[in-house]
DNA sequence: CAGGATCCCAGATGATACTG
DNA sequence: CAGTATCATCTGGGATCCTG
């Protein structure tokens, strides 16, 4: 995405996570590795592009490993690399958040 | 914000903090108390109407607290509330990882 | 199946002016 | 000082069509 990154530790996170599906990206490929249309399903409603150009940016960003088999009809599989996984404790802090906040609601 | 949660932890919390500004005043706020101009100045260069409407989303979400003191001029301190302050761990998570990764970046 | 190329839009953000 | 009110802008995101 960008290459100069900010001072600040939080904002560098920001720039690299807070597209509206990085994190869910994130969420979903932190169970294995994936084919595009797979994730696609998993995430809920995204359109190819704009998945396309989030995996992109993870892919440029060195989050996440793009492998093209080649195969017809194609077959490309994402994964996490191991700074990409390195994000698992980020996703579960804001999984045992929203899930106490959840919990919080109800009551 | 929305009164309808996701099912998923992790998008509800998503949901919450995912504006462009939210993580940033949350990483302000968890210093301490601040004032509307405070605030705005540590947060580098948000517009005032922005920046108010974040925070009237995060108190209505439950996250900050608004103190008015009718004082002229006036005078608002915003902070956080105990379900804002218990979204430290999320943004130590960001912290710790946009720290390693900027130090990975530099090598 | 994966994704490139286009066209289009809403909603978040920004800039400015004004006020209790 | 801490807003509110408007207007302008911009870009991430969505929908559709096409192809190796």
């Amino acid at each position: 995405m960008q290459d100069e990154l900010p001072a600040c530790p939080v904002e560098t996170t920001l720039l690299l996570i807070s597209d509206k599906w990085k994190v869910l990206i994130l969420r979903d490929l932190l169970g294995g590795t994936l084919r595009f249309g797979e994730l696609r399903r998993s995430l809920g409603s995204v359109s190819q592009k704009v998945l396309t150009a989030n995996l992109r940016q993870m892919e440029h960003d060195g989050l996440v490993h793009r492998k093209v088999y080649p195969e017809v009809p194609p077959r490309v599989e994402y994964s996490l690399t191991e700074t990409g996984k390195s994000l698992r404790p980020v996703i579960e802090a804001m999984r045992d958040w929203g899930s106490n906040y959840q919990a919080e609601r109800a009551a």
